[in-house]
DNA sequence: AAATTATGTCAGCGATGTTGACATAAATAT
DNA sequence: ATATTTATGTCAACATCGCTGACATAATTT
């Protein structure tokens, strides 16, 4: 059943990179992660606030009127840790919530100013940090940092993760 | 004050790189490095554990003898936050502490059998994904995925995880 | 002998995730 | 029309994992 050409690409992979790269690898995802997220963190500290909180604000400023079922399926997270978060974001006026028009159950997300102003806030010193580590590493180095992240999402994630993310083309 | 040469990197940073690419990269962190827990998750689930204890079985078996003092600078957690991750690794006799030589106050830690095993049993998955990413994305967009990463850290922080990483450079 | 260092531990708090159960209103299916 | 399904909200309980503050012990350094 096994086709020539299907012989185990685990084998190759092992054959192309040595554990130490992998393990480098694993652990630039563990310390720049931990970079990327420092600047936001700073600052949702100031309120009770956490990451979570970050990126409700960011996915529903990016698609204004986007549901809840639409965010939970995003954030991949229950509706009960959305509700802790987006409850604070409503109360504190940073999300407004109406009525769909066509769906009269559904509850349409939206920034309100302050949401907007509060969002641009918190990403600003994390988008200056991708803009700096973007020009200093240059637009090849971009792409491939792309692709890595792009490949490393199982199929299912990659698909969701490119509607997301959208035509906007990283390099 | 302002010498020329000193004009905002941040304004330079701005006119090459347009907001929705800065967007897509952050959300390329979030969706990547969910991608890139899932499969250690998982496995952790079946005992009470979390990242936390994959981080410490991570960097103690990559560092054998490595002091609790040294463990807490690399995860840059508070000691407290450390022990409620290493006592239960001790009791469950995947961690050794021995007292260290030099110094008889430190308490040097190292992987059991147990320990190693599981730590790999973990890893291996996370490495296969990274090894299939790497392979697919090719060497140029691993040196850029690196590069973009390293780059993305604060100097302090760059050197500290230089100095774990280590010269297993990854191109 | 005194001060500092490495580590451990107790107690409490906050953010973020989980499951399970139940409620309501609106849309859809029979 | 009635029944079911869907979208959302909420209550309760629990676990992980971060934090601060306080205190203790043993070993090293001053």
């Amino acid at each position: 059943m096994t086709a020539p050409e299907m012989s185990s690409s685990v084998a190759r992979d092992a054959a192309m990179l040595n554990e130490s790269m992998l393990r480098a690898g694993a652990e630039l995802m563990f310390f720049g992660y931990r970079s990327f997220t420092q600047d936001p963190d700073k600052i949702l500290a100031e309120r009770d606030y956490g990451r979570a909180h970050h990126r409700a604000l960011h996915f529903i400023g990016r698609q204004p009127g986007l549901s809840v079922a639409g965010l939970l399926d995003i954030l991949g997270v229950t509706k009960q840790s959305l509700a802790r978060v987006l409850k604070p974001l409503i109360d504190d006026g940073f999300v407004e919530q109406r009525v769909g028009e066509s769906d009269r159950r559904q509850r349409l997300l939206f920034l309100t100013e302050d949401g907007q102003a509060f969002e641009e806030r918190l990403s600003a010193p994390q988008r200056a940090r991708l803009a700096r580590a973007f020009n200093q590493a240059g637009p090849e180095a971009v792409e491939g940092f792309r692709s890595v992240l792009e490949l490393m999402m199982d199929d299912e994630q990659r698909a969701q993760a490119s509607a997301v993310i959208g035509e906007a083309r990283l390099p």
